[in-house]
DNA sequence: AAGATTCCGTTGCTTTTGCAACAAAAAGGA
DNA sequence: TCCTTTTTGTTGCAAAAGCAACGGAATCTT
C-alpha cells in the first residue's frame, strides 16, 4: 500500500490529510488492492460489495448490457475515481451495474464500515475523511443528474450538443477533447452510432462545430469558422 | 420544530433515534422549518443551498425546464424523503434542477455543515446520523442509476416496460400503482406524452399488461388477462 | 512493410417518435 | 346538477432514429 500514498494524497477521498496520516488511516480502514487485466470485471451485475473503491491505476467503465446485447455505457472512471460507495453500506442492495476494466487496472478497497464508523482509536481524520467522502458522493449525485439531462434530450443533435457544450463549459474554452471514442459517446448517449454520426455530420455542415477524432470545437454560430485539424 | 418529532423518527435520517433524542440534536442541527404553496418554488435553478432538507408535508417535484418550455420530471419527493443533499456541502456548485411544491408543503432543514462534524457537545448519536445519512444519499445514487436505466431504452416501448417492471418488482406484485398521471409520466421517462399513450394502447392490445387511470398490470405473454377495473 | 483490426463516416430503407389538433371521459367547483 | 377544467386517448403527417451493410482511414501487430 505504501507506494500509493503519494497517489491517495491528490484524491477526494484523502484530501487534506499527509502522506504519514494515509498510512496510518490505511491499517483502521483495512486497505486492500487488487490488479485487473484489461477485459476483467471488477465488480458484477448481481453481486454484492461492502467496501468502497478508488481506482489508483488504468481505466474502467461501468456499463450495463441486457439480454439483447444492448450495450450502455453509464460512467467511465478514471484514476483517483471513487466507485462502488453507492452499494458498500447497503446491507442487501444488489449491484445493478458491470464494472469492467478496459485497460490494465490496479484498484484500492476500504472497508466502508470502517470509513463511517470512528475507530476505538480515534484516528484524529476520521472526521475529515467522512466530509471526503460526502463530498465525493455528492459530486457523483450531480454528475449523475447532469447526465439524465442530457439523455432527457429529445434527439441526438440536442443531447450532443447538451453534453458537449458542458464539456466545453468545463474545459473553460471552445476546443476541447473527449474521453470517447464514437461507439462510447453513442454508448453513453444511448443513442446509435451510425445515427449519431450522420447527426455529427449534419452539425458540422451547418457550421455550428468542427471535430476531428475525439477534439471538438464549438462554433458560434453566425461567423466564420476555426477547424479542427486532425493530430497527425 | 416539536410537533414533527414522531414524522422524524420515522425518516431515513433519524432512524434508530428516539424522540428526545431527535430533539436534542435538533438545536445542534439548527433546525428551521418553512411552508410552501401549491406551485412555489422551493428550489430554483441557479441558486445555492448549505442546508439538508426533509419534505415533512406534501409533494415535490424535482424538475427541469430549458429555454424552449420542454419540461422534464426527475424525480418527485414524498413526505420523509431527503434533498438537497447533493449540494448542500459544495462550496461553489449551483443547483441544476428547480424543486416545486405540487401541493401545500412543508419543509424541514437542517445545516449540512452541523451534520457532519461532530459538535462540540458531542451528540452520542451523530455518527449514527452520519450513516444515516449515507445511507440515505447511496439509495437516491442508486435511484438515479435506476433512472438512467429506464432512459436508455432506445423505445418508448422499453422505457415503459423498464419502468413498469420496475414498480412491479417494488410492489413485490403484478398489479401496482404508480404516482404519476400521464403527462408526468411521460416528463419522468422524457418522451412524448401522446406518442407513449399510443404506445400503450398497442401494449395493451397485444395482451402484455392492462391498466385504469393510473393501475396497471402487468400480465405474462401467453396467458388470458385479468383486466385493471377503474376505480368508480 | 504488409496484413489485420479497429474506428469513423456514409447511405438506403423501415420503424418509431414528435407534433398538432381534436374528442371523449373524469374530476372539480359553484 | 350543470358547467368548467383536467386528464386520457386517438390519429395523420412529417421528422428523426434505428438498423444493416459497406468502404476507407487510422492504428496496431508481427
Amino acid at each position: 500500500m505504501e507506494k500509493y500514498l503519494s497517489f491517495l494524497k491528490h484524491t477526494t477521498l484523502f484530501e487534506g490529510l499527509q502522506e504519514a496520516q494515509i498510512q496510518s488511516m490505511a491499517n483502521c480502514l483495512q486497505a486492500s488492492r487488487r490488479s485487473y487485466r484489461k477485459g476483467e470485471y471488477v465488480l458484477r451485475q448481481g453481486a454484492q460489495v461492502h467496501a468502497i473503491a478508488i481506482l489508483a491505476q488504468g481505466l474502467l467503465h461501468v456499463q450495463k448490457d441486457d439480454y439483447w446485447g444492448n450495450h450502455s455505457l453509464l460512467h467511465q472512471i478514471a484514476p483517483g475515481e471513487l466507485f462502488a460507495e453507492a452499494y458498500a453500506m447497503a446491507e442487501n442492495e444488489v449491484i445493478l451495474n458491470d464494472v469492467v476494466a478496459v485497460e490494465d487496472s490496479t484498484v484500492l478497497f476500504f472497508q466502508a464500515q470502517k470509513v463511517l464508523t470512528v475507530c476505538s482509536n480515534a484516528c484524529p481524520f476520521h472526521s475529515l475523511i467522512i466530509q471526503n467522502l460526502f463530498r465525493a458522493i455528492s459530486a457523483k449525485n450531480r454528475h449523475l443528474t447532469q447526465k439524465i439531462d442530457y439523455m432527457a434530450q429529445r434527439t441526438i443533435r440536442d443531447k450532443l450538443l447538451a453534453y458537449l457544450s458542458a464539456q466545453s463549459e468545463l474545459a473553460q474554452a471552445p476546443t476541447f477533447q473527449i474521453p470517447f471514442n464514437r461507439q462510447q459517446l453513442a454508448d453513453f448517449l444511448s443513442v446509435e452510432r451510425s445515427a449519431m454520426c450522420r447527426e455529427l455530420g449534419k452539425m458540422r455542415d451547418e457550421g455550428l462545430l468542427s471535430f476531428a477524432r475525439n477534439t471538438f470545437v464549438l462554433l458560434s454560430p453566425q461567423r466564420a469558422n476555426p477547424t479542427a485539424q486532425a493530430d497527425h
